[in-house]
DNA sequence: GCAGATTTCTACAGCTCGTAGAAACTTCAG
DNA sequence: CTGAAGTTTCTACGAGCTGTAGAAATCTGC
């Protein structure tokens, strides 16, 4: 239950850039906006997609206002972390799979987890 | 050009697992094997998912041998760490992600990763 | 109560994946 | 060389997901 379809993915990527909860048309134009003239989507197919996000559990929606507002269930960078994780999962030795990939990583990322290792995150 | 189906992940783990390369029939048996009587395909079936597998370039296949001979042309950790690096490639801040992900693995993960940092892989 | 905005329902085309038969091809025995 | 048995390729279909949106139902303010 991860991937998503390019539509899917603009639109979260809208929710998970805007402070507030966005509706239906205000996607919609931010869309057109994003991907110039050659984009003019209809609501519903906007509304189509975010009821799919919601049923994926991505998005929640306030049905209490009239135009529904919706919003990203949860940050985009908890959603990359579950990525990572589900990636992870079907990967028996985890430790061999992080040392290949720590070893891809830049210097500057490298020293970046070294910190985060260190600091007294786990309190 | 990820995610992998059910079968075609099943396949890949036979694959990854034998250290020879294996032929369609093999795969077929293996597949019986693994999930019990109730799965009996048809090799054509196991045929028609190796070539799927080999044109997503996962797979390799001999074509010398008259029974075709296949092996995964990665291994499952590089496939695994190719996985993670899509997941983080449309994450802008890979180090708020890695920071999260991170605090989510266990000690001894952690652990391993300092020993990773902190060796001199980087030759 | 109605017009206009909004949401829901329904639908379809294109793609991927599991599944496999039919047809073509290869190879070995006789 | 010829045919049978094994192997591979071609073609196909159904199901599920995604982009797309019209039609119909619903709401809301005037």
């Amino acid at each position: 239950m991860a991937s998503l379809g390019d539509l899917e993915r603009s639109v979260m990527d809208l929710l998970w850039d805007s402070a507030e909860p966005l509706t239906a048309n205000d996607l919609r134009d931010e869309l057109a906006a994003n991907a110039g003239a050659s984009k003019e989507l209809a609501v519903t197919t906007v509304l189509t997609v975010l009821a799919r996000l919601e049923k994926k559990g991505l998005v929640e929606r306030e049905r209490s206002t009239r135009p529904h507002r919706y919003t990203a269930s949860s940050s985009r960078e908890d959603h990359t972390v579950e990525l990572l994780n589900e990636a992870l999962g079907n990967a028996q030795d985890r430790e061999a799979v992080l040392a290949r990939f720590i070893g891809g990583i830049s210097p500057d990322e490298a020293a970046a987890l070294r910190a985060i290792l260190d600091s007294p995150k786990s309190a």
